[in-house]
DNA sequence: AGCATAATAAATTTTGAAATTACAAGATAA
DNA sequence: TTATCTTGTAATTTCAAAATTTATTATGCT
């Protein structure tokens, strides 16, 4: 929670809001109150107001006119969405990775899947995920995002970037249990090998078995 | 220019700088100055300050920290992004709507297209694009989003929808030749014949021929 | 008791002004 | 002349309070 006597500037605010919506430290549709969160950022309500309306064009708010706003629920349908657009973005810029991709890439992918690997060995070892979750759920991100970095589209980029964002949001709950790590070490080599290996299709592959896992008990 | 004498409230000016914006009424990267928007609408500042919140969100607006808003610039570059962007979604889009759309879509698609392939021989016969260029505007907008209509993905749809947005926002101004609309009839009804026809490889195609276009003088 | 209606409370939205920050032109120093 | 600093101006951002809208509770009627 932060200090209420220090002042926090808008940015400030959005980055801890943020934080707080991508960990789940609010339930789904819960209500964001101006005033609640105004006394805690000892700030005006219109800069509350300002803070979430850029959060929810990111997708981690949801937004209604005249009743306010609230952290946004994700029903199964949506989780089935955001995971088949996550596979269509992540697939095709992986592609354009591995084409325009040099070997500066190739290096930056491999020192984040070595992070990655790291952490997760570990996680392996303890057989428990918490005390290195912030540390596990970064290296995640970075191992994702270098695979998608050289498709030289800011644009899928951007976009993978709030749609992964919303996934996170809801992948810390579910975290706890251990049989999702074990997999998650083969299949984030078998990415990497197929990236470093420039086999697109096979790629594909991979990355559609890594994601799709999201979709079980979901039509 | 709407009358200073009439109030307007937040979703109507949102409406009313939209269509400004997506019909080039601003010149590329121009300063949009509250003080004199706020004049225009007859409101406040900080509602003024909102609406331009909410377009830069649609990518609309561009937004810099303590310098305020201007109007998207759109060099090359980004054009061929977008582009590129918008040839994924649509294929993905028409991909999935040859999959679950039913007859009812197949109809709504047909009608689409009879009524922009109306517009567009109107069009050629009068020479001129001038007269009809709304219609013609909305008609293209609505074939575009018929055919990814059934494609059971929101996310997808409200993406594909920015992005288009973007898209009009400068295709209006090179509306004015007239080769463009020429061909633009083929393409349509070449993209409609393959959808309906649930060939997903023909009609891939088709979306990239009839969208790369605008590649054209872009590395 | 059940339902509609009115009164109250709570929260959101807008406002107008104050405070902060960026921009531009002119002055001073190297 | 070039570069840096100052000063004035314009624009953005924040604030606190008023106005509007929505939600909740209480009241009266069938």
């Amino acid at each position: 929670m932060p200090d209420t006597s220090v002042k926090m500037d808008t940015p400030d605010i959005y980055d801890d809001l943020h934080r707080k919506l991508v960990t789940a430290q609010f339930d789904h549709g819960e209500k964001l109150k101006s005033e609640e969160l105004r006394q805690i950022y000892g700030c005006s309500a219109n800069t509350i107001r300002e803070v979430l309306f850029r959060l929810s064009t990111v997708g981690l708010v949801a937004f209604e006119e005249q009743r306010g706003f609230r952290a946004r629920r994700t029903s199964p349908e949506r989780q089935h969405d955001l995971t088949q657009f996550r596979i269509l973005l992540e697939q095709e810029g992986a592609s354009l990775s591995m084409r325009h991709g040099d070997i500066e890439w190739e290096a930056r992918l491999s020192a984040a899947h070595h992070k990655l690997s790291h952490i997760e060995s570990e996680v392996r070892r303890s057989g428990t995920v918490e005390p290195v979750l912030p540390l596990w759920s970064n290296a995640e991100w970075e191992f994702h995002d270098t695979l998608i970095s050289a498709c030289n589209s800011p644009l899928l980029r951007e976009t993978y970037k709030t749609i992964y964002d919303q996934f996170r949001q809801q992948l810390v709950s579910r975290a706890s249990n251990y049989g999702y790590y074990g997999d998650n070490v083969k299949e984030h080599r078998a990415i990497l090998d197929a990236a470093l290996a420039r086999d697109e299709a096979l790629c594909r592959q991979h990355i559609h078995d890594h994601l799709a896992r999201n979709l079980i008990g979901v039509t």
